[in-house]
DNA sequence: ATTGTTTACGCAATTATTTGCAATAACTGG
DNA sequence: CCAGTTATTGCAAATAATTGCGTAAACAAT
């Protein structure tokens, strides 16, 4: 049984089934070399499968996300997908101006988690979390005027 | 001059212009009891004036959003939009069980913020912040094995 | 008030995402 | 290994949100 196989073992305990479609979608997720649109997914996947449909892809994005094995991100306006690493859980700051990925330890979050269910009462759902803004790269860079203009897509460094 | 027109003296003064439509959008929002959703809003905005096009107000929400007139909180998987109170700013809590959105004050955020420019040099968008969670009500009844069940859209008292 | 310039509108078409449904295939028990 | 049960797939249609573009209208200057 591949490494995958047994990454999708804890799906059939949860009564879902192991498809080769999924088995497909997971393999892409894990073995792209960082956060992936669903658009990029399917390109890859289908390239796997040619019968491989976009809704399987959705659906199966948002199956593994319920069940913890991707970490969903929000980029710009669009959702990223990526394998979630148990030992190195993090969260995003994502540059609005850049597209750029930052991680951010989840130790930052903590007291916020703590806060917000002892004075509320609220569990908020902090397992992976993003927060937009600006990084320090592009707050320098000209202090951008109209700052909206998006260069590209990277993914920085890890600031765990 | 009504004092929706004054709101939207801003709007001129960054070069936007002040037209009916926009003008109507604004007393939609101000007017509705709570945030309302892009349909809401519509609808509402079409009874005032007949010709109002849908396009129209995802893109006046848009540059209301952007100027700080309205904040957009996403309550469920729709964004909703209220009327700014710069004397009452205020973040969400929004359940993710009952769709009930709970006040959350500025204050709250305000370390989180100072850790992020300080640690990171990255300035988080912290106008408005909505975060997800399961609120106190929704925890306790019944412990909701499966919370994916939605009941209504409720706006619950301040907790600022 | 008239005209010129440029933003914003309305409409249609596009893109992104979700959903209904019949056919398929994964799992279960025999 | 086979047949029954039920989740999942593929496809098409629905829904949500955005965009391109020609026309209308807001603003500025005359």
């Amino acid at each position: 049984m591949s490494s995958y196989e047994q990454l999708l073992q804890g799906l059939r305990e949860q009564g879902h089934r192991l498809t080769p479609q999924r088995l497909i979608v997971l393999r892409v997720v894990a073995e792209g070399q960082q956060h992936m649109g669903v658009d990029e997914v399917f390109r890859e996947a289908q390239a796997a499968y040619p019968f491989m449909d976009l809704a399987t892809v959705y659906r199966t994005l948002r199956l593994f996300k319920q069940v913890g094995l991707v970490t969903e991100v929000a980029i710009g306006d669009r959702l990223h997908y990526e394998l979630t690493h148990p030992e190195d859980r993090h969260h995003h700051m994502v540059c609005r101006v850049c597209h750029g990925a930052f991680n951010l330890s989840p130790h930052y979050l903590e007291e916020f988690n703590s806060i917000l269910v002892n004075d509320f009462g609220f569990v908020p759902d902090l397992d992976h979390f993003t927060v937009a803004g600006v990084c320090v790269n592009c707050r320098s860079e000209g202090g951008a005027p109209s700052d909206l203009i998006p260069k590209e897509v990277l993914t920085h460094e890890d600031h765990s």
